[in-house]
DNA sequence: GCGATATTGTATGCCTCACTCACAAATTTA
DNA sequence: TAAATTTGTGAGTGAGGCATACAATATCGC
């Protein structure tokens, strides 16, 4: 078996310009890994969990505010939307205020599957902290944020 | 227009234990449209510009010194080649001492469109570093190697 | 109030990436 | 030599992300 390639020892200007951006693509990727690893038998990915818990938390909430929060696009909410809904995990309404707008709720089997995926993600969280000393993993997570906020400020 | 939802206002146990993920995701995502962005007339992605450049670094690598390198799958690995050789930009050929293996390298049009690219690539880098200090900017990457880096450490 | 503009959801279609499973050829090992 | 491993490939599935277009509704400016 051959090593991996190294990384870092291929000081190009290029590949040092970029190497933040591989690093977040790499470890993005590992944790997807392992959510897919510990979310299995749920069959449930991380965009789809997170999509659920902020239509649980803000009761009410439409697509598009789903789609705001989350850096998404209206067409791809709807899709993953779509994919809940199908599997009866969440439910469309119809706004009581503005007729355009479907107000999304959690149905009883999304609320059980919820309650077995709170257990789950403290299971990814520990995977992450081991990693981490408690001031590095905020700091991780308040430097991550810079990068997203900032975006968002963009528009 | 409605505010995006509250992110850390939603004090709940399992939106604590996957904030980290959520940042992750997003910051991820936020990186990969800038990209998209500054290298939209070149029509490459970010993963297919890594491995051009791990080809042109490492010539002869074979697809599943990739595969390890960027932590895919080796089916994976071949459809990111596939699109790069169906475009021209890099090239298959065969190695003269493992018969299984097929050496990877840079074709002429590959190695045009790499110069760009390294310009293009420091211009996202400017736009993530204009967020961090030296200090932060290293530390980021240093605490994002050890989420992906542990991982390969698991196998 | 009315017309222009914006918002929301939807549908369609296209693309990348990622995985599984299966298979064949070549190589390494036991 | 026989067994296990590595490498590339093919077929199939699915999520996610995008652009574009359309219709219904709401909102804003006048």
């Amino acid at each position: 078996m051959n090593a991996p390639l190294p990384l870092t020892e291929v000081p190009t200007a290029a590949s040092i310009d970029h190497v933040l951006d591989l690093h977040l693509r790499l470890a993005q990727g590992a944790v997807q890994r392992r959510f897919s690893d510990i979310f299995s038998d749920l069959g449930i990915t991380q965009t789809q969990l997170t999509t659920m818990i902020l239509i649980q938390e803000n009761a009410g909430t439409s697509q598009s505010d789903i789609g705001r929060t989350l850096q998404m696009d209206r067409a791809t909410v709807m899709g993953i939307i779509n994919r809940l809904e199908g599997r009866g995990l969440i439910q469309r309404g119809q706004s009581p205020t503005d007729k355009r707008r479907q107000t999304l709720a959690i149905t009883e089997a999304g609320s059980a599957m919820l309650s077995i995926a709170r257990e789950r993600s403290t299971e990814l969280g520990n995977w992450l902290k081991e990693r981490f000393s408690d001031a590095e993993f905020h700091m991780l997570a308040a430097l991550l944020k810079r990068i997203h906020e900032v975006d968002i400020k963009a528009f």
